[in-house]
RNA sequence: GCGAGCGUAGUUCAGUUGGUUAGAACGCCAGUUUGUGGCACUGGAGGUCGUGGGUUCAAGUCCCAUCGUUCGCCCCA
């Protein structure tokens, strides 16, 4: 059917009952609320910021070479000539907010949260959309490997408490860029004698950016790689005993991890730690998510040095994953009572009852139809409430209501006074 | 940005080698009980076959374009 105007591109709806897992409204704010809650008990508090930032903060920290900031921003220039961008991703929105307000100064390190839309003009494709939801955690203020293992443990734990137990973890160490500069020589000469065997990509990389050179699928590609210098060898002594300090911690907390020595994450401010968190069970789009450590981001960024190391994951790919995987996640609230009216005498005190039955906290629905008895006994089974409480011109003459528990269709009547009493000591249904 | 597939009722899909009023299931609405759900039965509403153009006596069925979507590449959440 031609909609007048259908959603823009690579976007798309959250709403209740949608076929499509990761367009169902109430399986995504579940997921919010597990997230906010595995945060609490990590420590974290959550941050909120624009939506938009001046444009400089996206290129200067990302990295003008990546993919995200040379063609996948949206960037607008305001009526006074500023240049903003919508946010791509949120680390360094988070860390200009937390300059900005100086939380730095609040001592110790600042465990922050997020939960927001993100927006990337890219090739829209299942699991990847133009405008997406992403959940993540900064942590600032210590180089501790103990925050890194931290981090980690929260991203699974997430991941394990809505359902996802089947996940790789790929750990690698990026060095500081001192130690990757080196190894990118070292890389670059090895590459150069192969670089005509590359693919025309490949070959791109080898100039803009070499350390993408490891991210390739090319089999050939792969094959020369096999023996290529491995970053591990380039790392200060610093860098290697944060890494296996960490490795330490991961395993004493009994947290399995795949190292993989070409892992690299797609923005350049990353430093020592990476990781990402995938979904084998997923197709193309099988980074559920991923994070790591940037110790020189807050400095660059024009604030006073402050190691750091963060996380993001997106809700729709850990909703598409939790679909495949089939499973079993909660169902929406659903109506303690549900009201039936029938008759024009009966209309305003019902409506007046609704109210009362609300404003004591009682979740309560009616049909609003003027429909029979029998749509509306459908419609209060269709909302699994709880109970139907019906109410007729002939209950009403006598003062009455008349109460059936949907689950065991056993009904009464009681005086209509005693309603509002009745359900709240009977409570809300037993789930 | 590249390659490929798909686009028919709210949803999932059928629609034979192009040929009369485009079908099913589920969902929705109503009835089978003069005031009572879930099951069953009956009936009903709902589609200018994504859009535009072309070929043809005739197109949902063929061609082109366009938009959307899906898969792969790329990238990443």
């Amino acid at each position: 059917m031609p909609l007048k105007y259908p959603r823009a591109k690579g976007t798309h709806d959250f709403y209740p009952g949608a076929a499509a897992w990761e367009e169902d409204s109430y399986r995504c704010h579940y997921l919010e609320d597990i997230f906010r809650g595995v945060s609490n008990l990590y420590g974290y508090s959550e941050i909120r910021t624009p939506a938009f930032e001046p444009t400089e903060l996206f290129t200067r920290s990302i990295g003008e070479a990546t993919d995200i900031v040379s063609k996948e921003m949206y960037t607008l220039v305001t009526k006074g000539g500023d240049s903003l961008t919508l946010r791509p991703e949120s680390t360094a929105p988070v860390l200009r907010a937390y300059v900005q307000n100086s939380l730095y100064a609040t001592g110790g390190v600042s465990k922050l949260f997020y939960c927001a839309s993100h927006f990337r003009y890219e090739r829209a494709q299942k699991g990847r959309y133009r405008q997406h939801e992403q959940l993540g955690v900064e942590a600032l203020g210590a180089d501790d490997p103990a925050l890194d293992a931290e981090v980690i443990a929260l991203a699974l734990a997430f991941f394990r408490r809505i359902g996802i137990h089947n996940l790789r973890l790929k750990l690698n160490s990026v060095g500081s860029l001192e130690s990757r500069d080196a190894y990118l020589v070292a890389l670059k000469e090895f590459v150069a004698p192969h670089l005509p065997e590359f693919s025309g990509e490949g070959q791109a990389r080898f100039e803009v950016n070499p350390l993408r050179l490891l991210d390739t699928k090319n089999a050939r590609e792969l094959e020369i790689l096999s023996s290529a210098p491995h970053l591990s060898a380039f790392l200060t002594d610093d860098e290697r005993l944060h890494h296996e300090t960490l490795i330490g911690y991961l395993t004493d907390a009994g947290i399995d991890f795949e190292s993989d020595p070409f892992l690299v994450r797609g923005f350049d401010y990353y430093t020592k730690t990476a990781f990402e968190i995938q979904s084998p069970d997923l197709g193309a789009q099988n980074a559920l998510g991923g994070g790591g450590r940037y110790n020189k981001l807050v400095e660059a960024i024009g604030g006073p040095p402050t190691p750091g190391i963060g996380f993001g994951l997106g809700i729709e790919r850990a909703l598409i994953a939790l679909q495949a995987l089939a499973v079993e996640m909660p169902s929406p609230p659903s109506p303690t009572a549900y009201l039936i009216i029938q008759g024009l005498a009966a209309r305003p005190v019902g409506i007046k009852l609704l109210s009362d039955l609300r404003a004591a906290g009682i979740a309560a629905e009616t049909d609003y139809g003027f429909r029979s008895m029998k749509a509306q006994m459908r419609a209060a089974d269709k909302a699994h409430a709880r109970y139907a409480l019906i109410l007729g011109d002939d209950e009403v003459a006598q003062n009455v209501i008349q109460l059936k528990n949907l689950y065991d269709s056993w009904q009464h009547t009681i005086p209509l006074t005693e309603a509002v009493e009745w359900l709240s000591s009977n409570g809300p249904p037993a789930r």
